[in-house]
DNA sequence: TCTGGGGTCCTAGGACCC
DNA sequence: TCTGGGGTCCTAGGACCC
């Protein structure tokens, strides 16, 4: 049996752990630039703002029916999700931290697991203030499912197994974990519109529509464990970072200050993973919901000739690629920088004849590290990242990093 | 006016090899 | 008139997830 542990409105809750009067009211938690809400109470599902909505086209609604608006406060979701995974593991052997807000647990041998689940519900909820649903099945894409069910009912815990036809029938296929908006398009084409036709659908058939992966996710709904648990995460291939700009920004110079703090960003990603990026890749895009400017959007890619984590290698490349693509009279909306073919900084191949980095270059990195660490990002950082960054983006109310920064600690009485 | 960010996997097609 | 067979590697694009 896999139990799958969701967190209930994830962002929103976090919130309300640190400001109770939020509880029973309708609250949404905005995506960066307070662009789209990303999170919703279940008392904002019911006015009718929908997952992922633009913020401009609710904000009317939002102000009508008083929705407190707030905009997204990661430090915070991050250290309230270590916690609930810290409490989640004292319950099982097996687990796998699955997103910010989900982890499945292996449930194999446990004599009662709705019980478990609902012990391992209360202590959660009692321990860190966060609300959780538990779902169960006997694969993972089954646990998805039951969790799904799981929030509609009051108890927050649901198990189910692939000989509940009638449960199955119930479930529109698009809400299958596997299946997104097109695949489910493809497969009400040829007349399947739930778990239950999903299930009884022809193998071939499935897989035509979808290719392997689909069929993949046919096999687990009947019950089979395709996809297994994975305990320690395996080390990213990729990162990226990226932002959509505060307002649009049309020269070069902007753009560059831009695209270096995104490439120290990664960097400092890659380094913290203890890798070295083989390549990095570099795009940028003029807004596309804006039909009537003129539109262009590129990218551009370079393999390092050695694999590194050094910020200022990683910055020159990130330019010379950004100038390449840049091209003049185009408002643009969005850039981003990806290291790609991330190698372990342990099995790196180095080059034959020549080295690069040297050590001093290696502390000047870590020394920069700890006083950014110690005193903030405003402490030190590279010429190239620029000092006014009129491009950064808008988050007009975010709360306080309650739980992971002294000056913003909540102040009690 | 205003529309997020960060990932993974699979497949098809092209380039190239012998 | 007739124009092979069997590979690998890389990339772009499309699908999905949260």
């Amino acid at each position: 049996m896999i139990a799958l542990a969701d967190c209930n409105n994830f962002y929103v809750s976090c919130e309300r752990v640190f400001r109770p009067s939020l509880e029973g009211r309708p609250v949404i938690v905005l995506s960066n630039n307070d662009g789209c809400a990303v999170a919703r109470s279940n008392e904002a599902k019911e006015l009718g703002i929908s997952m992922g909505v633009p913020y401009h086209q609710v904000k009317k609604l939002c102000e009508r029916n008083g929705v407190t608006v707030l905009s997204s406060n990661y430090e915070l979701y991050g250290d309230m999700s270590r916690r609930v995974v810290s409490v989640l593991s004292r319950f099982a052997p097996e687990m796998e931290v699955y997103s910010i807000d989900e982890s499945f647990l292996n449930f194999d041998g446990v004599e009662s697991p709705l019980d478990l689940s609902r012990r391992i519900r209360e202590t959660v909820g009692l321990w860190t203030g966060i609300p959780i649903s538990i779902g169960l099945g006997p694969t993972k894409t089954l646990s998805k499912l039951a969790n799904r069910l799981s929030k509609k009912d009051a108890a927050g815990c649901l198990e189910i197994r692939e000989t509940d036809l009638e449960v199955l029938a119930k479930v529109e296929v698009e809400d299958i974990w596997g299946v997104g908006r097109r695949l489910g398009v493809r497969l009400r084409r040829i007349g399947v519109r739930n778990a239950l036709g999903f299930v009884e659908a022809p193998a071939s058939a499935i897989r035509s529509v979808g290719g392997v992966t689909l069929e993949r996710t046919q096999r687990e709904l009947c019950g089979l464990r395709c996809i297994g648990m994975e305990e320690v995460p395996q080390p990213k291939k990729n990162t990226c970072s990226s932002r959509s700009f505060g307002k649009p920004v049309t020269e070069l110079e902007d753009l560059e200050e831009a695209v270096a703090n995104y490439a120290v960003k990664a960097g400092g990603k890659v380094r913290k993973e203890e890798s070295f990026a083989s390549g990095i890749q570099v795009f940028l895009a003029t807004n596309r919901f804006s039909e009537n400017l003129p539109q262009y959007a590129n990218s551009r890619t370079l393999a390092f000739d050695e694999p590194t984590d050094d910020p200022i290698r990683i910055v020159t490349n990130a330019k010379i690629l950004l100038r390449s693509i840049y091209r003049q009279g185009f408002a643009y909306k969005k850039a981003g920088v990806i290291l790609l073919d991330l190698v372990s900084s342990k099995r790196s191949q180095g080059l034959l004849f020549e080295e690069h980095g040297s050590e001093n270059r290696r502390r000047f990195v870590r020394s920069m590290e700890q006083v950014v660490a110690t005193y903030g990002p405003n402490a030190g950082f590279l010429g190239a990242q620029g000092i006014n960054r009129s491009w950064s983006m808008k988050r007009k109310s975010r709360t306080p990093r309650y739980t992971t920064s002294w000056e913003e600690l909540p102040v009690v009485g």
